[in-house]
DNA sequence: CTTGTTTGATATGATCTATAACAATTATCA
DNA sequence: TGATAATTGTTATAGATCATATCAAACAAG
């Protein structure tokens, strides 16, 4: 699959049928069956809702999965790194250089647990629970409500429970 | 987001929730408001697609991205490196590697156009076609009749029409 | 012919993903 | 209890993916 961003703008206009008058570009390529493979269509929607991620978040420099562990650290304080990182699926090893980062920037703090010193517990700093606020605002006016826009309501919310069923069951 | 493999098994564990009757993990973490950021489904139901697609497809040994380089050969003859690689959004410098690996295997040959010397004309071999047509075949009858199966065909087709309205309009 | 552009290629860096191994700590159990 | 195994955070490292700059060869425009 391999989509990158940069190149995506291009791969746009050779997807874009032009009407059959002057300057048309009747040199577009076929995208014959890859259109009704799902991954294809899979990949390139995800960079496309990341890219947007980034941009509307922009101003707090959050990426999508920095963002994701915040939340998971509002919801549920107490956990270590582990916990953490296994939920959302990233590996312990490259769990601490991305919880270096947001410490660093005083989102977050470990703090050794009493009950068992080898584990990290991992909490919210105010600032963190600041951050996170404003992000959540951001993603939701300026992200989620565009693609409401594109999408409708309902058909969003089919498309997360299908998304979601895939992501568990398949 | 970063949601590895490996590890995404442990986290469908966390999700779902079970009864309130012994042996229940009451432990789980809170998804909280992440199962309604369609960025972070998205991502996790891509990885599992494209999981899978390794899997169905692991007798021919092709990668989603390669797949997509076959399929496109085949339908567009007689195009060169940088159009067949803009339309899939692969840059240029890393489509070289790319192209090479198929070469080598003699899925496909790049021959120097007549009409613009700097070019490759790509063109898939006999036994690229051979080999594409078997992974139609896997992709067809495993990985896409699976899917299916899990969402049925009217929903697949939805899913896939927003798929692509997001990659294009969004 | 000179200048500028395009094509494939190379080199390179950044980021993401994955595995192995280690010290410190805790759990197991004979 | 004490020896062994398992877990936690960490480091090192390798691979894959993604991106930019640059180059020689070929073409295009003036």
């Amino acid at each position: 699959m391999t989509v990158s961003k940069t190149a995506a703008v291009n791969a746009a206009k050779a997807l874009r049928k032009e009407p059959a008058d002057p300057a048309v570009d009747n040199d577009a390529l076929l995208m014959g069956e890859l259109s009704d493979h799902l991954g294809y269509a899979l990949k390139r929607a995800q960079l496309k809702i990341f890219e947007d991620f980034l941009r509307c978040v922009a101003p707090l420099q959050l990426t999508p999965a920095q963002f994701s562990v915040l939340l998971l650290l509002d919801k549920n304080p107490g956990r270590n790194q582990t916990e953490i990182a296994n939920t959302l699926g990233i590996l312990r090893p490259n769990f601490v250089a991305m919880l270096d980062g947001l410490e660093s920037r005083e989102l977050c703090v470990r703090v050794r647990s009493t009950n068992d010193r080898r584990s990290h517990i991992l909490m919210l700093t105010d600032k963190g629970r600041a951050v996170l606020a404003r992000a959540k605002k951001l993603v939701a006016t300026k992200h989620e409500a565009r693609l409401n826009e594109l999408l409708g309501s309902a058909n969003r919310a089919a498309l997360l429970s299908m998304l979601a069923k895939i992501a568990v069951e398949f």
